[in-house]
DNA sequence: TGATCATATTAGGTTAGACTAATGTCTCTT
DNA sequence: AAGAGACATTAGTCTAACCTAATATGATCA
């Protein structure tokens, strides 16, 4: 008989692991069972166990001593809890008067209780955005999910002119920095100057016409496309 | 020593048990264990189970073989579950047009998951309100809730003039009826005739003119208070 | 009063998901 | 090619919640 088309309703945990493993192998590669612990902050052999769950119940494949991949089953269940969450951290500073520095872990417990039918409605509400507050692209309902070519701040050409895209962290004082610097999602600058020997590279913000001065480290959390011309 | 004021994040299990406790000896009774298991279909042996747990934990008072009560911890923590329900409940019809009959469920899963942070963001951006969609009373965050007497319209005096205050189902079916009836909370009605022998009420509703049949067993679901003079 | 029956509890088992300690495997360097 | 060190897995334990089957309690009625 073929597969049941019915989603069966994953756990907490099961539904975390998905996304993680989603993030991990984002470029194609595997996700290593230590990986996987560090993002998860759980004990290695736990997540081998969970690895075994995961695998028999189809969602993702799994080369021992190697690493896992999403099956497109795994695929499209972690793609749902991202649409999920990002949904909400839109939601959630939008209409309800969070930052984007302190809604992450509301956005954490709420995607694993919201129904289908909240989250449609929510986005309904955004007319159905295609990014959320850090620039994160949204995936459809259906589960497509745009795919970018970015830079980073940190290793963009001299002489660029971008729009800075992503923000790749979920740290509050570093997210709070970077609004505080004007360094968020939509914003155009153009890269002046960096530094040798890795060092810190100076842009020039369009809108306020003053410059800034981004070191290395987090320079490589703001991802950046090529800014089109015009306004 | 004291002990803590810090309370210690119970499991959604536990925040069942006691909203589920709460409702059952409300009129300052016991709660039994089978009244318990019935309420969240579950078998005896697991709420027995159950018990002895939260009674260690504080939050309940055992009298084996005759049931259990909260103490003023557990009726703080089930006050707390009651307040986050109805604030969903009311945020969901209100944003995010959900009907009231299609809004327990919702609710029911969000409850264990919200912070307070965000439940206080959604009573303000209500205008802090005192009821909910089924004009069910709101604790406050604080933890008091409105006692009020109210009497079922399958009980009220001939000749009475009432105000619809709660309706006392979650069942979607009675209350789309309800709300096609136009018996919905706020609303104003005279009690004209009832027949004997437990029979049916006849209600005129003095908004619309119009009157209505309602038999002992919805009746009983309609919890009214006498309505004010003047409008 | 005592038998009966509804209800409550105890006993013992299951599952998901975590843990630590012990053991296997792979890779990299010498 | 061998051994060290990093990483993965297996083995065995624990807890929260659930379950069924067996037993205990207490209320009711002949």
């Amino acid at each position: 008989m073929p597969a049941s088309t019915q989603e069966p309703s994953l756990t907490r945990s099961v539904e975390d692991y998905l996304k993680a493993i989603f993030q991990l192998s984002h470029q194609g590669g595997f996700a290593t069972t230590r990986d996987i612990a560090g993002l998860l902050t759980l004990a290695a052999p736990s997540v081998s166990g969970m690895v075994k769950r995961l695998s028999e119940m189809g969602l993702i494949e799994h080369v021992p001593y190697r690493g896992v991949q999403l099956t497109s089953q795994g695929r499209r269940a972690a793609l749902k809890m991202i649409r999920r969450h990002r949904v909400l951290e839109l939601y959630l500073t939008r209409h309800l008067g969070y930052d984007w520095d302190n809604v992450h872990s509301e956005a954490e417990r709420l995607e694993h209780a919201v129904s289908d039918d909240l989250i449609e409605r929510m986005a309904a509400a955004l007319g159905n955005p295609r990014y959320d507050p850090h620039g994160d692209p949204i995936p459809s309902a259906t589960g497509d999910i745009e795919e970018t070519e970015l830079v980073s701040l940190a290793d963009a050409a001299i002489g660029a002119e971008l729009e800075l895209q992503q923000v790749g962290t979920q740290d509050a004082a570093r997210l709070r920095y970077f609004a505080e610097q004007g360094l968020v999602p939509g914003v155009r600058v153009s890269v002046t100057d960096r530094q040798p020997f890795n060092g810190p590279t100076t842009v020039y913000l369009n809108a306020s016409g003053t410059a800034r001065i981004v070191g290395r480290e987090l320079g490589q959390l703001l991802w950046c496309h090529l800014a089109d011309e015009g306004s």
